[in-house]
DNA sequence: CCCTGATTCGC
DNA sequence: GCGAATCAGG
Protein backbone atom coordinates (compact mmCIF):
# COMPACT_ATOMS: atom_id res chain seq x y z
CA UNK A 1 0.00 0.00 0.00
CA UNK A 2 0.99 3.12 -0.41
CA UNK A 3 0.67 5.46 2.26
CA UNK A 4 -2.52 6.32 4.42
CA UNK A 5 -3.47 9.96 4.24
CA UNK A 6 -5.43 9.93 7.27
CA UNK A 7 -6.95 13.52 8.02
CA UNK A 8 -4.49 13.77 10.73
CA UNK A 9 -1.55 13.41 8.28
CA UNK A 10 -2.92 15.36 5.72
CA UNK A 11 -3.53 18.12 8.70
CA UNK A 12 0.02 17.51 9.61
CA UNK A 13 1.45 17.64 6.35
CA UNK A 14 -0.47 21.06 5.69
CA UNK A 15 0.53 22.40 8.45
CA UNK A 16 4.46 21.42 8.44
CA UNK A 17 3.95 23.22 4.68
CA UNK A 18 2.62 26.15 5.80
CA UNK A 19 5.84 26.31 8.61
CA UNK A 20 8.03 26.31 5.39
CA UNK A 21 9.39 23.50 6.31
CA UNK A 22 11.09 21.65 3.09
CA UNK A 23 9.35 18.85 1.29
CA UNK A 24 12.06 16.45 2.16
CA UNK A 25 11.81 17.98 5.71
CA UNK A 26 8.04 17.41 5.93
CA UNK A 27 8.57 13.89 4.95
CA UNK A 28 11.17 12.84 7.01
CA UNK A 29 8.84 14.10 9.64
CA UNK A 30 6.15 12.14 8.41
CA UNK A 31 8.00 9.05 7.29
CA UNK A 32 8.07 9.44 3.75
CA UNK A 33 10.06 10.95 0.98
CA UNK A 34 9.78 13.92 0.06
CA UNK A 35 8.44 12.93 -3.87
CA UNK A 36 5.42 11.76 -1.38
CA UNK A 37 5.12 15.00 -0.09
CA UNK A 38 5.23 17.19 -2.61
CA UNK A 39 2.78 14.73 -4.57
CA UNK A 40 0.58 15.05 -1.92
CA UNK A 41 0.69 18.75 -1.50
CA UNK A 42 -0.11 19.13 -5.09
CA UNK A 43 -3.25 16.53 -5.10
CA UNK A 44 -4.19 18.55 -1.95
CA UNK A 45 -4.16 21.80 -3.93
CA UNK A 46 -1.34 23.56 -1.65
CA UNK A 47 1.82 24.79 -2.63
CA UNK A 48 2.09 28.46 -3.17
CA UNK A 49 5.95 27.82 -2.08
CA UNK A 50 8.79 29.89 -3.70
CA UNK A 51 9.57 27.30 -6.65
CA UNK A 52 13.68 27.12 -7.15
CA UNK A 53 12.84 25.66 -10.85
CA UNK A 54 10.09 26.88 -13.19
CA UNK A 55 10.50 23.55 -15.49
CA UNK A 56 9.34 24.40 -18.83
CA UNK A 57 6.66 22.73 -20.21
CA UNK A 58 8.00 20.31 -22.46
CA UNK A 59 5.70 17.91 -23.84
CA UNK A 60 3.94 20.28 -25.45
CA UNK A 61 2.97 19.60 -29.26
CA UNK A 62 1.01 22.41 -29.60
CA UNK A 63 -1.45 20.87 -32.56
CA UNK A 64 -2.51 24.77 -33.61
CA UNK A 65 -0.55 24.75 -37.21
CA UNK A 66 -3.11 27.17 -38.83
CA UNK A 67 -4.29 29.50 -36.64
CA UNK A 68 -2.13 32.32 -34.85
CA UNK A 69 -3.72 32.83 -31.50
CA UNK A 70 -0.79 30.04 -29.91
CA UNK A 71 0.77 32.54 -28.67
CA UNK A 72 -0.46 31.86 -24.99
CA UNK A 73 1.76 33.66 -23.05
CA UNK A 74 1.41 31.92 -19.52
CA UNK A 75 4.16 33.34 -17.90
CA UNK A 76 3.91 37.49 -17.19
CA UNK A 77 1.43 37.04 -14.85
CA UNK A 78 2.29 36.96 -11.32
CA UNK A 79 5.93 38.75 -11.27
CA UNK A 80 4.85 41.46 -8.89
CA UNK A 81 6.67 39.88 -6.12
CA UNK A 82 8.53 36.49 -4.97
CA UNK A 83 9.09 36.46 -1.63
CA UNK A 84 12.72 34.94 -2.75
CA UNK A 85 13.55 33.63 0.84
CA UNK A 86 10.30 33.72 3.19
CA UNK A 87 11.30 30.03 4.66
CA UNK A 88 10.42 29.76 8.27
CA UNK A 89 10.25 33.20 10.19
CA UNK A 90 8.90 32.08 13.28
CA UNK A 91 8.49 28.29 13.16
CA UNK A 92 7.85 27.08 16.64
CA UNK A 93 10.27 23.89 17.29
CA UNK A 94 10.13 21.95 14.09
CA UNK A 95 11.54 24.44 11.91
CA UNK A 96 15.07 24.11 14.02
CA UNK A 97 16.54 21.95 11.54
CA UNK A 98 16.35 18.39 12.77
CA UNK A 99 18.04 15.36 10.45
CA UNK A 100 21.01 14.71 12.43
CA UNK A 101 21.91 12.89 9.35
CA UNK A 102 20.35 10.79 6.37
CA UNK A 103 18.02 9.13 8.28
CA UNK A 104 18.75 5.82 7.05
CA UNK A 105 15.25 4.59 8.38
CA UNK A 106 12.98 5.14 5.82
CA UNK A 107 9.17 4.86 4.87
CA UNK A 108 9.08 2.07 7.48
CA UNK A 109 6.98 3.56 10.03
CA UNK A 110 3.93 1.75 10.59
CA UNK A 111 0.89 2.82 8.91
CA UNK A 112 -0.32 4.45 11.74
CA UNK A 113 1.53 7.21 12.97
CA UNK A 114 -0.49 8.31 15.21
CA UNK A 115 1.63 9.53 18.46
CA UNK A 116 0.11 8.56 21.20
CA UNK A 117 -0.84 12.21 23.74
CA UNK A 118 0.00 11.78 26.53
CA UNK A 119 -1.83 14.32 28.72
CA UNK A 120 -0.16 13.87 31.71
CA UNK A 121 3.34 13.43 30.64
CA UNK A 122 4.69 16.21 29.35
CA UNK A 123 6.59 15.48 26.38
CA UNK A 124 10.34 14.56 27.46
CA UNK A 125 11.04 16.73 24.80
CA UNK A 126 14.36 16.85 24.60
CA UNK A 127 15.23 19.82 22.30
CA UNK A 128 18.59 19.19 21.67
CA UNK A 129 19.33 20.86 18.33
CA UNK A 130 21.15 18.22 16.51
CA UNK A 131 24.26 19.83 15.00
CA UNK A 132 22.70 19.02 12.13
CA UNK A 133 25.59 19.03 9.56
CA UNK A 134 23.73 19.97 6.52
CA UNK A 135 22.54 23.03 8.36
CA UNK A 136 25.02 24.80 7.10
CA UNK A 137 23.84 25.15 3.46
CA UNK A 138 20.61 23.79 4.02
CA UNK A 139 19.25 26.55 6.55
CA UNK A 140 21.47 29.15 6.49
CA UNK A 141 19.17 31.83 5.05
CA UNK A 142 16.47 31.29 7.71
CA UNK A 143 18.41 33.29 10.07
CA UNK A 144 16.08 36.02 9.57
CA UNK A 145 15.10 38.20 11.84
CA UNK A 146 11.87 36.75 13.45
CA UNK A 147 10.41 40.04 13.61
CA UNK A 148 7.35 39.78 10.83
CA UNK A 149 4.29 40.96 11.90
CA UNK A 150 1.60 37.96 12.17
CA UNK A 151 -0.66 40.30 10.57
CA UNK A 152 -2.00 39.15 7.39
CA UNK A 153 -1.96 35.79 8.01
CA UNK A 154 -5.34 34.42 8.62
CA UNK A 155 -6.75 32.44 6.53
CA UNK A 156 -5.51 28.94 7.06
CA UNK A 157 -8.64 27.26 8.76
CA UNK A 158 -7.08 24.00 9.10
CA UNK A 159 -9.86 23.47 10.91
CA UNK A 160 -12.45 24.14 13.96
CA UNK A 161 -11.09 21.43 16.56
CA UNK A 162 -7.59 20.70 17.25
CA UNK A 163 -6.83 17.22 15.30
CA UNK A 164 -4.72 15.76 17.50
CA UNK A 165 -5.18 12.17 17.59
CA UNK A 166 -6.59 10.29 20.87
CA UNK A 167 -6.92 6.85 21.11
CA UNK A 168 -6.35 4.41 18.38
CA UNK A 169 -7.29 5.09 15.09
CA UNK A 170 -9.76 2.30 14.11
CA UNK A 171 -10.96 1.68 17.47
CA UNK A 172 -14.04 2.86 17.90
CA UNK A 173 -13.29 4.97 20.95
CA UNK A 174 -10.73 6.42 18.73
CA UNK A 175 -11.47 10.50 18.51
CA UNK A 176 -10.16 13.92 17.82
CA UNK A 177 -8.94 16.47 20.47
CA UNK A 178 -11.55 18.92 19.38
CA UNK A 179 -10.72 21.54 21.23
CA UNK A 180 -10.21 24.90 20.24
CA UNK A 181 -6.79 25.11 17.65
CA UNK A 182 -4.62 27.71 17.37
CA UNK A 183 -4.92 30.03 14.87
CA UNK A 184 -3.58 28.70 11.52
CA UNK A 185 -2.62 25.36 13.81
CA UNK A 186 -4.51 21.98 13.44
CA UNK A 187 -3.79 21.94 16.98
CA UNK A 188 -5.04 23.24 20.30
CA UNK A 189 -2.20 24.85 22.63
CA UNK A 190 -1.88 21.86 24.53
CA UNK A 191 -1.34 19.47 21.52
CA UNK A 192 0.60 21.77 19.58
CA UNK A 193 3.35 21.47 22.23
CA UNK A 194 3.74 18.16 21.70
CA UNK A 195 3.16 18.31 17.73
CA UNK A 196 6.25 20.73 17.35
CA UNK A 197 8.33 18.91 19.10
CA UNK A 198 11.45 18.20 17.36
CA UNK A 199 11.90 14.62 17.99
CA UNK A 200 12.69 12.95 14.76
CA UNK A 201 12.23 9.96 16.43
CA UNK A 202 8.32 10.49 16.53
CA UNK A 203 8.09 7.65 13.69
CA UNK A 204 10.83 5.20 15.12
CA UNK A 205 8.53 5.68 18.71
CA UNK A 206 5.17 5.33 16.86
CA UNK A 207 6.09 2.32 14.68
C1' DC B 1 28.32 17.04 -5.14
C1' DC B 2 24.62 18.85 -2.20
C1' DC B 3 20.18 20.95 -1.88
C1' DT B 4 15.50 22.47 -3.53
C1' DG B 5 10.64 21.77 -5.60
C1' DA B 6 7.85 20.14 -10.18
C1' DT B 7 6.19 17.04 -13.30
C1' DT B 8 5.40 12.68 -15.40
C1' DC B 9 3.56 8.37 -15.49
C1' DG B 10 3.23 3.38 -14.04
C1' DC B 11 0.99 1.42 -10.53
C1' DG C 1 -4.76 8.55 -5.48
C1' DC C 2 -0.10 7.43 -4.79
C1' DG C 3 4.83 8.26 -5.23
C1' DA C 4 9.38 6.80 -7.64
C1' DA C 5 11.69 8.45 -11.31
C1' DT C 6 12.97 12.07 -13.49
C1' DC C 7 13.66 16.70 -14.37
C1' DA C 8 15.52 21.29 -13.49
C1' DG C 9 17.40 25.37 -10.97
C1' DG C 10 20.53 26.95 -7.12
Amino acid sequence: MAMEWTEETIARLRDLWQQGLSTAEIGRQLSVTKNAVVGKAHRLGLKPRPSPIRRAAKAAPAPAATTVETTAAPAATESTQAPSKPEVTAAPVAAAVPAPEKAPAKAQAAPTPAPQPKPAAAAPVSEDAAPAPRATRAQPRATAKAALRPVSEPRRRSSQSCCWPLGDPGTPGFHFCGATPLPGKPYCAEHAQLAYVKLRDRRDNVA
